[in-house]
DNA sequence: GTCTATAACTCGATAGAC
DNA sequence: GTCTATCGAGTTATAGAC
């Protein structure tokens, strides 16, 4: 009575690439179907209605990434060494599919209600212990004053602005697909070097 | 002959509301004409469908800005006056609609091909200068080595991404509206100065 | 499990009265 | 200019054969 996985991981695959083109309003079963090499009939056999289908796909890109944030965030490692390892590891992620964030971002602007609630229930990282380093290192005398919430928010808009971006930022700043690549790449070690120069005493 | 201007106005007003809260794929002309406080066939009457509609909204709030860019990056100001000028200029003009930026991003990303011809039409701000003052500033010893591109797409990142992630660092963060409001306000300075403390030698 | 056919519904757009 | 009524295309979802 198990289903076929191999059709079951084609829907997927198919789905994931479509909403994360199109997002949820967007998006057409027909769309999915097709890139699936099967028919509508199939794809509700399957996830009974697009909202369940919608729902797997988006936690799943959520919420995926919830571990690898938990380890960097409430490891026992200094500041700078969490700094680093956020921005090599996400942007390195990133880079394999770069429109992720603009489409989870934007299904969250769509439903924050909803996206609080999902959240919640997976546990997400604790950020507690980040800010309190954070704090710490303030008092210390190592780094310059500042909130935690604000540098925390420059670390993750330099890392995740540019991919949300990237389409305009082509635009305007005239870069094209190879060179987008090898900027974000620069990125892993920029981004940690541009905050501990700001920060450090 | 001449146009009602009050109603046409009601159905700008209520559009972009509409438009910005869902976009264009997630939009309802009936939202609209109901927002408007009229019935779909005067929306039809005033702008002959959806798609015209649409990019008179979007035009709007994406072209409405580059006079003002163009007036910062484009003056004689030293590098740092601009940095200075774009954070409080962008931070004060967003804060009165936060959701612009996440609704023009992603519909950049729905249609780049149309954006970039729209772009090029309407003369977006040219940043050559800007990039010039940057190298420049590193070739006489007054801030260190930077790619331009970098250090523009930084300034970039702090100044929009909070608000293009509203709701997800609300969730995650656990920061409320007035305090996203205050953050949003101290940026204004923050981020120029933790963008010179960075880079000044 | 997979397909074809179609029901049920949503939504943009138009016709036509006032 | 503004409205009511309705059409017709496009979409989700289901029925039923294989």
């Amino acid at each position: 009575m198990k289903k076929d996985e191999s059709t079951e991981q084609k829907i997927l695959s198919a789905a994931k690439k479509v909403f994360v083109a199109k997002g949820m309003a967007g998006a057409r079963m027909q769309d999915i179907a097709d890139e699936a090499g099967i028919n509508k009939a199939l794809l509700h056999y399957y996830f009974r209605n697009k909202e369940m289908l919608f729902e797997t796909i988006f936690l799943g890109l959520a919420i995926d990434f919830f571990p690898r944030l938990k380890m960097i965030f409430e490891s026992d490692d200094t500041l700078f060494i969490k700094i680093e390892n956020f921005c090599a590891t996400y942007i390195d992620n990133i880079l394999i599919n770069p429109y992720i964030p603009i489409f989870v971002l934007n299904e969250i602007h769509q439903r924050p209600q909803w996206f609080a609630k999902k959240v919640l229930k997976a546990g997400p990282p604790n950020l507690t212990k980040l800010f309190k380093q954070v704090q710490d290192e303030v008092k210390a005398g190592r780094i310059r004053p500042i909130h935690p919430v604000q540098l925390i928010m420059n670390m993750l808009s330099m890392c995740i602005f540019p991919f949300v971006a990237k389409p305009m930022l082509m635009t305007v700043m005239g870069v094209d697909d190879p060179l987008f690549r090898s900027l974000m790449e620069a990125r892993k070690t920029e981004i940690p070097g541009f905050i501990m120069n700001s920060i450090k005493l």
